[in-house]
DNA sequence: TCAATATTTAGACGATTATCTAACTATCTA
DNA sequence: TAGATAGTTAGATAATCGTCTAAATATTGA
């Protein structure tokens, strides 16, 4: 979760995430939507990789990148936590309801 | 949004987070939760109230802290999005959903 | 008004991060 | 097998971040 979080943290990867949000895209692609060196992209795309955000897939001569959401239930699970909105056993009570977490 | 993703990159804001979310603290009694400076945790609760994931009031000489979940409530649905779990008319289309946010 | 308590601000320092260019690896095709 | 294309790895550098100690501010109560 740490690393999700810290992937998260940084404006260029979360373009990255909407982007393939949309459709599962190369790194070449993905890269074309910023203007920045694609050696970066490419370290950012390493980072999401890492964080369990993203998978990725060789095609060929193309590595196809694209969205892996188990990550992302686990992070919207925080947030309905934080917020009060978990579900009545989901969190029982006490101080560590978040030992798993981090 | 991003002062908030940037705020929540870090492991003792989300545990000063998960703290608020039990119940309100002042900054003595979230401080005494870590093996850390108070000023550090001061510095944390400063970056937690900048992204606008927590409220402070004074009461004398102690300040209490309370979580804002409405910044919160942003971020699920930035969530919900990315997971293509938006509901119909609440994201049109196209390639930038996401201008808003950044 | 003075001392004590609660908290923040200031300034320094080491660690981490985002970015770049240059070089490397892998795959395809002629 | 050689050249071109797609992408990553390596190494450097500047900026940001997390933490600390010391000093300042705010509030209370004697």
């Amino acid at each position: 979760m740490n690393g999700a979080f810290k992937a998260l943290a940084d404006p260029t990867r979360r373009k990255i995430l909407q982007l393939l949000a949309q459709r599962d895209m190369t790194a070449g692609e993905i890269a074309d939507c910023f203007s920045m060196a694609k050696p970066s992209i490419s370290h950012h795309l390493s980072t999401l990789r890492a964080a369990g955000l993203i998978d990725d897939e060789r095609h060929g001569q193309n590595i196809l990148y694209s969205l892996n959401t188990t990550v992302f239930q686990q992070l919207m699970q925080w947030f309905f936590e934080i917020s009060g909105m978990e579900s009545k056993d989901s969190v029982p009570e006490g101080v560590n309801r978040d030992e798993k977490n981090e």
